[in-house]
RNA sequence: GCCGGGAUGGCGGAAUUGGUAGACGCACGGGACUCAAAAUCCCGCGGUGGCAACACCAUGAGAGUUCGAUUCUCUCUCCCGGCACCA
């Protein structure tokens, strides 16, 4: 054995022994109960970074750990291979992005089996790979049959900088999630995938994950966006004439009855009749076009690419959302597709969304946003109303701080009947409402909403008390100042007519009733949620398996022609999209009238690609069908691991996707991932300076000495010049910041083991981790030690393991290797605990002090020691710190099991259990206190009775020195913890 | 503003259902070994007072429940994440 902890050496002859052996080979084993654990596969940027390299290994320690426990594992791994950065990086070296993406895969593959993961590289995939995204375009076309898929023209999320548009998700405050550049709108055709028939049953089923964290369930819940209220409307009319009375014909449901449609009634919670419900895809085969949106289960061989406009009836609403297609348009603008297909008549009803019905009697104005066709229609003959919708549109578009803006306001001269009340009802234009929430319009009750309480202030606009509080405490209603309490649920309505008295839910039922009986609106459910925009107008992207032909309209690829073959040789010069560019790309041949006609060249979303990727693992050879059986067998997936950051988009995605797996009959299971644990962020110091022309740059936290000031501020040098940096706070690793610490670095010079036990050790896995290498020479010291006293220990073991008869351990031993024993057993117990909560942190603490009190025996054993029970007790603790630390570090452990003679492989060794035996002692030590307070210790016989115990205490000097002749009022007796005197 | 999570030594963090606060490690101080250094090993290490025994204080702040609170309840402060003129 060699004498020094050389990691290298035995991580590679580790290494070498699982690849020659097979070892971490998935096979399906009915019968046998199967863990399958996934870690998000990565993109490949080019190397593994310092968060990788954290998920993997928490990923690894549960493969193995359960892997041990008896459980049939798989850990398979792949790449999440097409997207912008390829398209970047061939434009920066001229390389055809497919060329650097496979020379990025082999690299971090290396990287990753240089860590040891006990990966199945067998089912390794790429999602670039024509085998791979062939079933995207395949699945694409199912939705496209089922009317899941549909084309429309909509003002779309565009970024400047990358030149591509962005989902609603992509958009971060208004800027692109990747390149940070400020988002613009443009109009463009585009596919969608329909989520939103699925929102409700999204939701919902979020209370059937028990195994996921409650704060990604909630940011999927607030996501989603469910609020309940009432859609109502005011009649109008402008022509001179009076206004609307009440009694006009409600249009029909299925012109604004748009809820997204749940699924099958066993998913439904509310048992809402489904014949009752009216479709999005009703909705928009009704408004939109009708041969664009198939109903579900016909199959059209044509598509047509551009809505139909839609009939002006003079009663007609304007739009709702659904059908504006708000999915397509930034939050807090958009619905500029939706003006052109409206036109405000001169008859016609005010369509608004509210979740406080009952201050419908509050209502003293009605404000639309500047893109609303009523507007438009009012801006027609007032220059000063055009010019201010104007300005709101130009500053909607720009805005991160649109929520700090202030509130403004124009009458637009057009009156409007109060459904109920038959009053009057001025109407505004309000910078404040969105086009693209609810209707793009709002009733305005000043006494009870704080926005609109502001706007009235400001423009002399009446406020109409309709709700009194019940409490007391509330105070007396002002129009002088907004008070919180004005907006509470908890009032009663007042100054209301018939709805006098009552409160919230009764007067939303009342006046949602009334409403309804005029035919002037009645109750909704209305989702933030929008449909998912998966085009994207990129080169290195899975082709969208359509052909426009100019007889036939847009001709989807027939089955027999997929996959559509992304051509891997083009390089992108930075220039629209390289694929419009390869007449060998575009030029084809119509498949239904076989005249010339040209390929669609948008590529889709890659979060198409991240979606299913988890149920192909199962069968990743599956050349004639998208899964296969042995998906059934392995999935879901047991324990998904991967990063917070991902909590809403690739995850609902994902559930969305399988959801849509399930109702084609491809799979039988509804959620793709029963467990989820999210790793926290590493994070790292940034440094910058600012140059003379104002450019920022950073200084790579390594290059930086920091030292802390006098006055508690960090001063922070240069190491090369000397010169001051300033300090950027704290931020996750990233390019731009230059704050990434390569883990390559780490490895080199620890080795795996020690790098993997470092990140385990250092923080619990869920927790934000700021990136300081002080703990890794702790780690370093550890394994080296764990190395040294195994090799001191090396021929007295190897003979016990070859005469393990010779003593038997006896309950009630008093040597120290008792105490030992039982040390040794105790933090097992507590190991075991903390791998079902995944603190791997205080399982490292545990193999850690199991080592020193190993060390500690071998060092004083005591006067009266037994040689056999001395060796048995340090044989069976060092065993059962090899099988603990087996998950962490496999290569030492691997390495010392075979040469200490424990046994052939340790993934083949059980996983060890306590003793619950060892943990008995004959006399135990009680926690002593006075009134709460700790004042000593003392030891009884493990069976005294309460009574002998509080004798002994109180016979404690201690004991008596604290009482200090005070009566004792009582005796608080803990078993086993702790006993307390109360006088 | 709303929703979620958090705040414990110089640092990372521990404390299972309310039961010895600070495990384990880092850093630091002292010692052993060494010609010396590295490595290794031993001892110490929340604060205040005390030679000491020991006492008092201490888990962001304040209250409450309890024999007993880092843990439960309420109020507040700050930090992190998500959402947001959402009607």
């Amino acid at each position: 054995m060699q004498q020094k902890y050389n990691p290298h050496v035995i991580e590679r002859e580790a290494q070498q022994y699982w690849d020659a052996s097979g070892a971490f080979r998935a096979r399906e084993a009915p019968g046998k109960r199967k863990y399958y654990c996934l870690s998000m596969f990565p993109y490949p940027s080019g190397k593994l970074h310092m968060g990788h390299v954290r998920n993997y290994t928490i990923g690894d320690v549960l493969t193995r750990y359960h892997r041990m426990k008896g459980r049939n594992v798989l850990q398979p791994m792949g790449w999440d291979a097409f997207g912008l950065p390829a398209e970047n990086a061939a434009m920066a070296n001229s390389v055809p992005p497919a060329k650097w993406t496979y020379e990025n895969i082999a690299y971090m593959k290396s990287q990753l089996k240089s860590l040891g993961f006990a990966i199945d590289w067998s089912r390794e995939l790429a999602t670039c790979q024509p085998g791979y995204y062939r079933w995207n375009q395949w699945l694409f076309l199912r939705m496209l049959e089922k009317g899941l898929v549909y084309k429309k023209t909509g003002v779309v999320n565009w970024d400047p900088v990358d030149r591509t548009v962005l989902a609603n998700e992509q958009v971060i405050d208004g800027r692109g999630w990747r390149t940070g550049a400020m988002v613009q709108k443009r109009a463009i055709p585009m596919y969608y995938m329909a989520i939103t028939r699925y929102a409700e049953a999204l939701l919902a089923a979020l209370d059937k994950l028990p195994g996921w964290p409650d704060r990604v369930k909630t940011m999927q819940a607030n996501w989603i966006g469910k609020s309940h209220g009432v859609r109502f409307c005011f009649p109008y009319d402008l022509s001179g004439g009076k206004a609307a009375g009440t009694n006009l014909p409600l249009p029909q449901p299925s012109s604004h009855a748009l809820l997204p449609k749940g699924e099958g009634a066993p998913e439904r919670g509310t048992g809402a009749p489904v014949s009752g419900d009216v479709t999005v895809e009703a909705h928009v085969s009704t408004r939109a076009n009708s041969a664009l949106h198939p109903a579900p289960g016909s199959h059209p061989s044509t598509i047509r690419s551009e809505p139909a406009p839609p009939s002006a009836g003079a009663l007609e609403p304007p739009l709702s959302f659904w059908e504006r297609g708000g999915g397509e348009g930034s939050r807090g603008a958009g619905g500029e597709g939706g003006s052109s297909e409206t036109q405000a008549t001169e008859k016609g009803l005010l369509w608004v969304f509210t979740t406080r019905a009952d201050t419908i009697m509050g209502v003293t104005f009605a404000a639309l946003a500047a893109e609303h066709p009523l507007a438009a229609r009012a801006a027609r003959d007032n220059p000063k109303l055009a010019a201010f919708i104007e300005e709101c549109k130009r500053g909607s578009v720009m805005e991160a701080d649109l929520a700090t803006i202030e509130k403004r306001g124009m009458p637009t001269g057009i009156s409007i009947t109060h459904p109920l009340t038959g009053q009057p009802v001025p109407v505004w234009v309000g910078n404040y409402v969105l086009m693209a929430y609810g209707e793009g319009a709002v009733m305005g009750v000043p006494a009870h909403d704080e926005r609109d309480f502001h706007f009235a202030k400001q423009y002399g606009l009446p406020i109409r008390q309709v709700i009194n509080a019940q409490t007391a405490d509330a105070g007396a209603f002002t129009t002088d100042q907004w008070q919180p309490w004005y907006e509470s649920k908890n009032g009663v309505c007042i100054n209301s007519g018939k709805y006098n008295g009552l409160g919230y839910h009764e007067a939303v039922e009342a006046i949602a009733a009334d409403l309804k009986a005029k035919g002037l609106g009645e109750k909704q459910v209305l989702w933030r949620l929008r449909d998912w925009g998966i085009s994207r107008q990129r080169y290195w992207g899975t082709p969208i398996p359509i052909i426009h032909c100019q007889g036939c309209g847009d001709v989807p690829v027939p089955d027999r022609d997929l996959p559509v073959v992304l051509p891997e040789d083009c390089v992108p010069d930075g220039t629209g999209n390289p694929l419009a560019k390869r007449p060998d790309f575009v030029n084809c041949t119509c498949p239904k009238c076989g005249k010339p006609a040209s390929r669609e060249t948008d590529t889709m979303d890659t979060f198409v690609d991240s979606s299913w990727y988890y149920i192909r693992f199962a069968c990743p050879d599956s050349t004639r069908t998208m899964v296969d059986g042995r998906a059934e067998y392995w999935l879901p997936v047991d324990q998904y691991v991967g990063g917070i950051e991902h909590a809403i988009l690739h995850l609902l995605y994902s559930r969305f996707w399988t959801r849509v797996m399930r109702d084609l009959g491809l799979i039988t299971f509804d959620e793709p991932f029963a467990n989820l644990l999210t790793q926290g962020m590493v994070l790292n110091e940034i440094y910058f300076r600012r140059s003379d022309n104002g450019r920022m740059v950073y200084y790579n936290p390594a290059e930086v000495e920091a030292k802390a000031g006098e006055d508690g501020n960090r001063d922070a040098i240069l190491k090369a010049d000397g010169q001051p940096v300033e300090a950027g706070g704290i931020g996750t690793m990233s390019k731009s910041k230059n704050n990434g610490v390569d883990p390559q670095e780490l490895i080199d010079r620890y080795g795996a083991d020690i790098a993997r036990f470092f990140m385990m050790f250092t923080s619990p896995p869920e927790d934000t981790l700021v990136w300081s290498d002080a703990g890794v020479e702790g780690a370093a010291r550890f394994l080296r030690r764990v190395w040294a006293f195994a090799e001191r220990k090396n021929e007295v073991l190897k003979w016990w393991s070859a005469n393990p008869t010779l003593v038997r351990w006896e309950v009630g031993n008093t040597e120290k290797a008792a105490t030992v024993r039982r040390e040794v057993h105790a933090n097992l117990k507590q190991a075991n605990y903390d791998f079902g909560k995944f603190q791997f942190n205080t399982i490292a603490s545990a193999a850690m002090k199991i080592l020193n009190t190993l060390e500690d025996l071998d060092r004083s054993p005591g006067p009266e020691a037994n040689v056999n029970v001395h060796v048995f007790v340090l044989h069976e603790g060092l065993g059962v710190l090899l099988r603990l630390l087996s998950p962490i570090t496999p290569h030492i452990s691997h390495c010392l099991w075979r040469e200490l003679r424990y046994g052939e492989d340790v993934l083949a060794a059980p996983w060890p259990e306590h003793d619950p035996a060892a943990l008995i002692e004959d006399e135990i030590e009680l926690v002593v206190q006075v009134n709460g307070k700790k004042r000593g210790d003392v030891r009884v016989p493990r069976d005294a009775d309460s009574r002998a115990i509080e004798r002994i205490v109180l016979a404690d000097p201690a004991v008596q020195r604290h009482v200090n002749g005070q009566p004792v009022k009582k005796v608080v007796v803990v078993p086993g913890r702790l006993v307390n005197v109360v006088v």
